[in-house]
DNA sequence: CTACATGCAAAGCATTTGCATAGCC
DNA sequence: GGCTATGCAAATGCTTTGCATGTAG
């Protein structure tokens, strides 16, 4: 974490980007959350910080962006969330509680790498979901 | 197009929804586009059908996407787009240019085959994308 | 000291909602 | 005929913008 937030800090001085508390304390908010929507991350940053306004979050989240810090996920309740784990991995959602959790495996790079060749394109970065139940709430559907 | 129309109507049907000219109008359409957004729907079902309102869009757009009929899409511009084919694919999107194509794999059903036995999920359906350059615009990139 | 970042308030837009009317079943 | 869907307009709520002030470099 120190690490990923020095690392942050030389590319913001490396873009000619100043260095603010506000941007550092964002990093470290958004590396530390799942998925989060801009409200969650500015009801966050709201509890240490409460002058920061909403406005700042927005730029800041879209200085990540830019940055390949984060990354908008597919939506499944509408709002856009964040992606802030920016490792391989398969998001799978469940779509009657809600929880989502990562999964590595090395088929993902494998893939990349078969469409790179194939497709003819450079491929920067991805984003890959699966939906369904999550075995608990596959038990409860069979007995609805 | 004529065939999946029918199974549309039916599907209606079964869940007790009306069909109306609106309904069949916007699947029509719907399903016509590659990755719309609202707005595009909108758009188009205007110029046919001038008296169809925003509000009819929306709704019918949440009732597909209830129907798993559609899809919201991982996000790239901030406005949410609609995958409309349902057929296993995974979309590879040019961040310079801005399209999309689709790609068709059997690894895609491998991925998931192997990820229900692991993950004990019971998996709906799922959304992939790929981020880069596509062979034109990798070209331009080098040359900057 | 200069230029960019922040915070606030207002503006801008997309989306949702309430309700009267229309039209499917 | 009953009940859902539609269309309109108003309301809501998220996001952006403009501008004065603060602050990093």
């Amino acid at each position: 974490m120190e690490e990923k937030l020095k690392e942050f800090i030389d590319m913001l001085r490396k873009e000619g980007h100043k260095v603010t508390p506000q941007r550092i304390e964002l990093f470290k908010i958004i590396k530390n959350c799942k998925h989060p929507t801009v409200e969650e991350v500015y009801h966050r940053i709201n509890k240490s910080h409460p002058t920061v306004s909403p406005a700042t979050v927005y730029k800041t989240i879209e200085l990540l962006r830019e940055m390949g810090e984060i990354q908008e996920m597919s939506v499944i309740d509408g709002k856009i969330r964040y992606e802030t784990n920016m490792t391989p991995h398969i998001n799978i959602h469940c779509i009657k509680c809600g929880k989502v959790e990562d999964v590595f495996s090395d088929r993902i790079q494998e893939l990349f790498n078969e469409f790179e060749k194939k497709s003819q394109y450079e491929i920067k970065s991805h984003s890959f979901d699966f939906f369904g139940y999550c075995p608990d709430c596959k038990n409860q559907e069979s007995s609805e």
